[in-house]
DNA sequence: GCATTACCCTGAAAGC
DNA sequence: TGCTTTCAGGGTAATG
């Protein structure tokens, strides 16, 4: 499931070939995207065919497609692929945009489970990049006092802090020992430090690492990432903790999976 | 403001 | 072996 390192994987891909290439048409399979909402295909088209692809950018887990028309925003849902390939290649199943480039290739958006998005204009209401110079030990603990949630719940808030999904926040619960159903206003002082150091290290050993792919993940080749040899606890349970030998731990909240050694995470 | 739940979808895995 | 059922996951929205 792509989170922020696996996006930033695919956007630095696509910087190194989209950028200069023109955009000579559009096909879409016409199912509808995420939440079954229909797929804006005029106004991708408008910002795209006839023009030409320039910066990539990334917001979250948003790609940005810059052309000189306008951005068109991505979102890989679950399972969304952005690939780039030769053109005339056979079509996987659930393709759903190809975008036919001036140079031959093809730009294709590939999304069997359909959770994915692709509209048109920046997203609004991103929380902040974590990644970003404004995300201090200042900044994440005036987040974290004002709130009585269970501090997992709150790094997943998209509208909180932008990228981080299941994966990496329990692995930087993990490496800064902190039990995912804390409260977050008790989590303060030294451990506000070691929880966004452990942010940015999960977040940059997965970009140093090419993505995490547990299932569907690949980057804008079609290769697998590494990050997933080097996981602490995501995906672990009944396995040792890799500081201290207890059992891994699977607990679901809210709904989502949460692996934790609960032997180094005390409440 | 926050928790909970349902929904969207497919394919892999588990169950029979 | 082959069929059926269950489950995973992020974001959104409705409800409490």
């Amino acid at each position: 499931m792509p989170e922020l390192p696996e996006v930033e994987t695919i956007r630095r891909d696509l910087a190194k070939r989209l950028p200069g290439a023109r955009v000579e048409a559009l096909w879409t399979s016409g199912f509808p995207l995420r939440m079954n909402r229909p797929l804006d295909v005029a106004g991708i088209r408008k910002v795209t065919v006839g023009g030409q692809f320039q910066a990539l950018d990334r917001m979250g887990k948003h790609l940005l497609l810059r052309t000189d028309r306008g951005t068109v925003v991505v979102h890989l849902g679950m399972s969304g692929h952005l690939l780039v390939v030769p053109g005339g290649e056979v079509r996987a199943p659930h393709t759903h945009l190809i975008w036919t480039l001036g140079d031959g290739r093809e730009l294709r958006y590939v999304d069997p489970r359909r959770f994915g998005m692709v509209s048109v204009g920046d997203p609004a209401g991103s929380g902040i990049e974590p990644l970003g110079p404004g995300f201090d030990d200042a900044r994440l603990a005036a987040m974290l006092e004002g709130s009585r949630r269970a501090i997992k719940a709150l790094l997943l808030d998209q509208s909180k802090i932008a990228g981080l999904g299941n994966i990496y926040v329990c692995e930087a619960l993990f490496l800064a020992q902190i039990h995912p159903s804390a409260q977050s206003l008790r989590v303060t002082g030294p451990r506000v430090t070691a929880l966004r150091q452990a942010i940015v290290d999960v977040l940059k050993a997965g970009i140093r690492n090419r993505g995490t792919t547990l299932r569907d993940y690949t980057d804008a080749s079609g290769r697998k990432g590494k990050n997933q040899y080097t996981l602490h606890v995501y995906g672990r349970q009944g396995e040792p903790c890799t500081r201290c030998g207890a059992v891994v731990k699977r607990q679901v909240d809210q709904g989502r999976s949460t692996f934790l050694c609960v032997r180094c995470q005390r409440r």
